[in-house]
RNA sequence: GCCCCCUUGGCGGAACUGGUAGACGCAAGGGACUUAAAAUCCCUCGGCCUUCGGCCGUGCCGGUUCGAGUCCGGCAGGGGGCACCA
């Protein structure tokens, strides 16, 4: 035998990309009337370069697509670009460059990147949502929705830098100022678009028990997110000597009615309407006001916030005592936008509660008697009781259940009546808010409404759409382009035709990528989808992503489903059947001694271990090996698929990326796993091409010895890899194919330089499963494979193999033996051996002899298929 | 602060519903081939001991079971999510 040339990608990935390519193979048809499977990845946001990182899920996806196609399916796998948002205007600012140029040049770029991958993408579906062809039909379904009632008006608050002129996203404050300009941040309120997701809260939430597909974190994470809650709101009667001009109550709502006799205080937002009034005549409390504001929305300086109050000198009457008056506060913990904005301070049982409680000097009153506390000495400490329990010092509810005490103190609170209406009324609350889509920018989709003096919000009809963006804008002056561009601003009312505005704001980005996935089902139709195509399509058999939207852009784009269903465009509610969330890519980072971050092809590694070492490659100065990080642009530790491509090949990176570490975790790119994944690829090719002119295709039937035992390994690995496939579980088809090659390689070489037919046939049915099952990870060294075993077709066109059941079966199983569950010994026996038949070449071992020492086991438990344990 | 998840060799990880712990790969060590190197192939590779055998071992402590990495209770460490949500 001769030794092969080794396997050269750089020549045999382009080669079959293109044939790929020249025979379709991966356009779909709609009218293809096979069973369909939708497989997408997240789109990618083409912010200039992709690192392999970006290619981890594209690669999942493309397994899986791979898979289902030779098993038959008709399978969509499309892509596009998520090519609106701000990383183009910041592009614009700081380098002068026309966002849209900006942004369709990187898309180039990526696109010739992504293609090196050999990802079977029909790609005659690709758009990218900044495409006009692609916001006019956008515009079209915010009309609809407009129309459908779905769209509203809210003022709400908003970061505003005075220098700039515009609105800030949370993570562009930082320290309360502006990221570029530096200026002190203001809360502004502005009136902006909504879409009333908040409509869908119960149905949106409800839906999720369906979701089997999702992994439960997600699932947690929604349903945490839409924050169901039953409780009752109970109306307050203020003392009136002590209140307000005017006002004469105040409203609270509670999850826990039941702890109402242990209610020491009242505790409103500084927001909260009778905070303000009472503001008016008290300066510290106004201070106090301003105080909590300011604090506003950072994270980190809310955690670390202590609970503080101010005691308004406003009183309230306890609605079942009218002698019982307790202060009303106002607290720094509390919302003005969720529930009432005012709560009743129970301190015994709610740990927030007791703490405000103990630094005011508040009462605690136990009201909860834990259930193996005693009634006589039990009191609150340090720690709320917020278990379950018998209620105790609460009059009527004494003796009660808190669940039965929730139920009586609803009931009475219902049948009793403050000023002419009921005082408590049950109600269910979610924390979900209005999605709130306006943003004052440029790189964005144009709302299509105009502001007419007389006419009031008109939407722009269908057949003016779309407004598209102007191209002639600047970046000199600060603020929103849209808003000082007069031509493109001004326009006649398309309702009165006087002159009128357009709306300057343009949609979050989260819009754009709600409906990207309905539109690959008929990208070049004239309305948003084609209802047919998007109905026979979705929902999305398999979406693949970051865990980073598991929340809001799976939660808009459950919402835009049921509105594009309510508005006609599709009767799919529910867009994605299966979701799957990927680990990154990491890579070590390197510092030079200067702080900077150095490229990873910049890095000099000698040493391993704790001993390893790094050095700069130029300068020889010594370097800093950092943690592991995502691969970023910021941080340096890329590795680009052309660096890839160049040396080892698509499929070595395709390959290492999922071998190894679970998908769903971080895998870290090290060069020693990269050359250990090509140095498997090479092993392959060299057996294939080795073996090729040895064997045949044939009748492997008559096989026998170690090549019917290779027969055996082989149809089992094909079925363990489809099962590994199905589950996404690619690490372990990655495992069992190295097995499979490790145990026929010596059987293959015996085979080719033998004169056994079967045997030969053997082989080459061994080899054949061996690269269909590497097929949909490593595609482009299968095709060569294939070809060179002397299939006529390409490997991508072939069905899946079926595994023969007999081949899988074995007629004799080992059996561990075990005394007193410590292994002891093995046994051989019949895959159908009787009970005692087991049980006797058990006690047969010399190990059990031994261990018995002469006496009769106690007891002697088989597990068939499985174990026999012996109790001495 | 609240909620969730995780913890297995030097490393990534495997172990189906409680049934042989460490598959597979990486790293490391030894050997073969070679003038040499690369490549390739073979062997070793959780710890300890009295080494053809045995004891211990899946973060720690306890429990259930014939049998626990897997189930239950407690603790520790690490990671993630969050809109202080009443």
């Amino acid at each position: 035998m001769t030794t092969p040339e080794r396997y050269n990608p750089r020549a045999s990935e382009p080669k079959w990309q293109k044939a790929w390519d020249e025979a379709r193979l991966f356009e779909t048809d709609n009218a293809d009337p096979r069973p369909k499977y939708y497989v997408l990845e997240m789109f990618p946001y083409p912010s200039g370069r992709i690192h392999i990182g970006h290619t981890r899920n594209y690669t999942m996806g493309d397994v899986v697509a791979r898979h289902k196609r030779a098993m038959g399916y008709n399978v969509l796998h499309p892509m596009g670009w998520d090519a609106f948002g701000m990383p183009a205007e910041n592009a614009a600012m700081q380098n002068k460059v026309h966002p849209r140029d900006w942004t369709y040049q990187n898309i180039g770029t990526m696109r010739a990147q992504l293609k090196l991958m050999g990802l079977s993408i029909d790609w005659s579906r690709e758009f990218a949502t900044c495409d006009v062809d692609y916001y006019h039909r956008q515009q079209m379904l915010f009309v609809d929705f407009l129309e459908a009632g779905l769209v509203g008006r809210r003022v709400s608050k908003v970061n505003w830098d005075p220098v700039d002129q515009t609105v800030l996203a949370n993570e562009q404050v930082i320290d309360g100022k502006g990221w570029r300009s530096g200026a002190e941040v203001e809360q502004r309120e502005l009136a902006q678009w909504v879409f009333k997701i908040t409509d869908f809260s119960q149905d949106l939430l409800g839906s999720i028990d369906d979701l089997d597909g999702w992994p439960d974190k997600v699932r947690l994470m929604q349903r945490n997110w839409i924050g169901r809650s039953e409780g009752l709101s109970i109306r307050w009667a203020l003392t009136p000597e002590t209140a307000p001009e005017g006002e004469t109550e105040l409203e609270v709502y509670t999850t826990r009615p039941d702890t109402l006799f242990g209610s020491s205080f009242m505790a409103i937002a500084a927001d909260h309407p009778l905070a303000r009034k009472a503001a008016e005549t008290n300066a510290a409390l106004a201070a106090f006001c301003e105080e909590c504001r300011r604090m506003g929305t950072s994270v980190t300086a809310l955690e670390t916030a202590e609970k503080k109050g101010f005691d308004t000198g406003i009183k309230v009457r306890h609605p079942f005592d009218a002698d019982w008056e307790l202060p009303v506060y106002v607290a720094n913990f509390v919302l003005m936008d969720y529930g009432t904005g005012a709560i009743f301070g129970c301190p015994s049982g709610d740990q927030r509660d007791l703490d405000f409680a103990r630094k005011y000097d508040l009462p605690v009153v136990p009201v909860v008697l834990p259930p193996d506390a005693d009634a006589e000495d039990f009191a609150i400490g340090e720690e709320a009781w917020t278990g379950d329990g018998t209620m105790i010092n609460s009059s009527f509810l004494d003796g009660m259940t808190p669940a039965d005490a929730f139920a009586a103190i609803a009931d009475r609170l219902e049948a009793m009546e403050l000023d002419g209406r009921p005082q408590g009324d049950r109600q269910v609350q979610f924390k979900l808010r209005d999605w709130g889509i306006s943003r004052q920018r440029y790189w964005g989709c144009p709302i299509p409404v105009v502001h007419c003096d007389d006419c009031g919000l008109v939407p722009v009809p269908k057949a003016q759409l779309p407004v598209t963006l102007p191209d002639d804008i600047t970046f000199e002056r600060p603020g929103n382009p849209l808003d000082h561009h007069p031509a493109w601003k001004h326009v006649d009312c398309p309702s009165c035709g006087k002159p009128a505005r357009r709306e300057t704001d343009t949609m979050d980005t989260f819009v754009d990528s709600s409906w990207y996935f309905a539109r690959f089902t008929a990208p070049n139709e004239d309305a948003p989808t084609d209802p047919d195509a998007a109905n026979a399509w979705l929902p999305v058999d398999q979406y693949i992503g970051g865990i980073e939207h598991a929340i809001l852009h799976l939660l808009y784009s459950r919402f835009f489903a049921r509105a594009m269903s309510r508005t006609g465009h599709m009767a799919v509610d529910e867009p994605f059947k299966g979701l799957f969330t990927q680990g990154m890519v990491v890579h070590e980072t390197y510092r030079s001694e200067d702080g900077g971050w150095l490229d990873p092809g910049q890095v000099r590694i000698e040493g391993h271990d704790s001993n390893r070492k790094a050095f700069d490659a130029d300068t020889g100065k010594p370097v800093t090996i950092g943690p592991l990080e995502k691969m970023s642009k910021s941080k340096k530790n890329t590795i680009g698929p052309e660096d890839i491509t160049q040396s080892f090949g698509a499929d070595t990176a395709r390959w290492f990326m999922l071998s190894d570490s679970p998908p769903e975790r971080d895998v870290e790119w090290t060069d020693s796993g990269a050359e250990g994944a090509h140095r498997f690829i090479q092993r392959v090719w060299r057996l294939v091409a080795g073996a090729a002119p040895t064997i045949a295709a044939g009748d492997p039937s008559a096989a026998n010895g170690d090549f019917a035992a290779m027969r055996k390994a082989a149809h089992k690995a094909l079925k363990g890899v489809g099962e590994d496939f199905e589950r996404l579980a690619f690490n372990k088809a990655i495992a069992r194919i190295h097995e499979l090659v490790n145990a026929i390689a010596p059987v293959i070489e015996r085979a080719g330089s033998g004169n056994d037919r079967a045997g030969k046939a053997a082989a080459h049915e061994a080899l054949s499963i061996l690269i269909q099952i590497m097929a949909p990870i490593a595609p482009h060294l299968a095709e060569e494979c294939w070809a060179i075993l002397g299939h006529a077709d390409m490997v991508a066109k072939e069905p899946w193999p079926a595994f023969d059941p007999a081949l899988i079966a074995d007629d004799t199983i080992v059996l561990p033996v075990q005394i007193n569950g410590k292994k002891r010994g093995e046994i051989a026996v019949a895959r159908d051996a009787e009970r005692d038949s087991v049980e006797a070449s058990a006690l047969e071992l010399d190990a059990v002899q031994r261990h018995l020492n002469g006496a009769a086991p106690k007891k002697v438990i088989v597990v068939p298929g499985r174990i026999v344990n012996i109790v001495a």
